[in-house]
DNA sequence: GCACTTTGGGACATCGATGTCCCACAAAGA
DNA sequence: TCTTTGTGGGACATCGATGTCCCAAAGTGC
């Protein structure tokens, strides 16, 4: 956040081709080396150790990366506004729009690498919960599972779409078709 | 399967005892070595070396086991039997009995290390395929989504839970409670 | 007790990934 | 143009995991 503007252009451009690259790779083939990781970001491997020195540095860097994205998502989809099941179709829809972060944070347990992080991730979609429990409330949501319960629904039926679409077992289209309905259907109340 | 008699009952023993730990030791810490699995095993690597010879020999033994279990427990649910909603829910708890299996299988997509062995997954779960589209045909399921989907979904809903119990967010029977009535809320027609 | 099977552990070679260092070259800015 | 900054690639050391081999010891069945 803060050193967004603190290094020169060039350098900017060069971690963002080495971070977008590594949430791309990452995604799909997670176990990928380090040198997959600089040759799919079009770099040197030499270049790669500059920005990120050590494995798990560029590790914590996607995760963080990804964090921010998603946090942005959530933040951008103003939960507050609307009906509950409105902002729900928002938040899943955003969710699905950011694929590549899902499926490198979830996919692979790629968050587990910094448990210190896993706290984040909470406040990430705080905003999300607090949503699914005043539609709790307001009774737009089942009452019967806890809202805690429901998020990770969320996360699991969005993730379940983008995977599948990922073995192209399905059309980006017809995933969020899928998903919405699922979600919709799966946490409202009766 | 035709082997499970040829060999003398100490090997039998030996052979089981490893996969037993390599499944419950891979459900946590996927990259686990060949030493922390022989040592989970109480076996010495060597032995281990003499029952799997390669890594992968392991991890295919691991994948086909856990398709067996997966078998057994769908052919016992007997998913022909009462309505579809029953079935369902039958199929649901026999599923998430098999905790450490699914968490081997689909946490670290275990499965994909074995590549023809993903159309035989798709063999375990053709009674519950079937399931799915004769309840969506009797009126018992959502007909807006594919059986496929609402298969995945499913997956995806047992999963969490049994994940949310792996990490000690939740009880096992809070899970299931909440598994239960998630998968017949989001799968079942209006 | 005896022969056969199974096991544990050490020694060793190998391999791929990682991380470090260095130097020449290209790009960008003053 | 000259200087600073950023880059690419090679050489190298290291490390952990893997896989092989061997032998002594423990276990098993007759």
């Amino acid at each position: 956040m803060s050193s967004t503007t603190r290094e020169s252009g060039s350098r900017n451009r060069t971690r963002r081709a080495i971070l977008d690259a590594a949430i791309t790779l990452l995604a799909t083939r997670p176990q990928a080396s380090l040198a997959e990781v600089a040759e799919a970001a079009e770099v040197g491997r030499s270049t790669l150790h500059r920005y990120f020195p050590e494995r798990t540095e560029l590790l914590s860097a996607v995760v963080e990366d990804s964090l921010a994205q998603l946090t942005v998502a959530v933040s951008t989809a103003e939960l507050h506004r609307g009906t509950p099941a409105e902002a729900l179709r928002r938040i899943t829809h955003a969710y699905f729009e950011l694929s590549p972060v899902l499926l490198v944070l979830f996919g692979e347990h790629l968050i587990d690498t910094r448990k210190d992080l896993i706290g984040d991730l909470d406040e990430v979609d705080a905003p999300v919960f607090e949503l699914l429990e005043r539609g709790q409330r307001e009774g737009y949501f089942d009452n019967g599972v806890s809202a805690e319960w429901l998020n990770r629904v969320l996360w699991s039926v969005v993730y379940t779409g983008i995977a599948a679409c990922a073995e192209g077992a399905m059309t980006r289209h017809a995933a969020l078709e899928s998903i919405t309905r699922t979600v919709e259907r799966g946490t409202r109340a009766d």
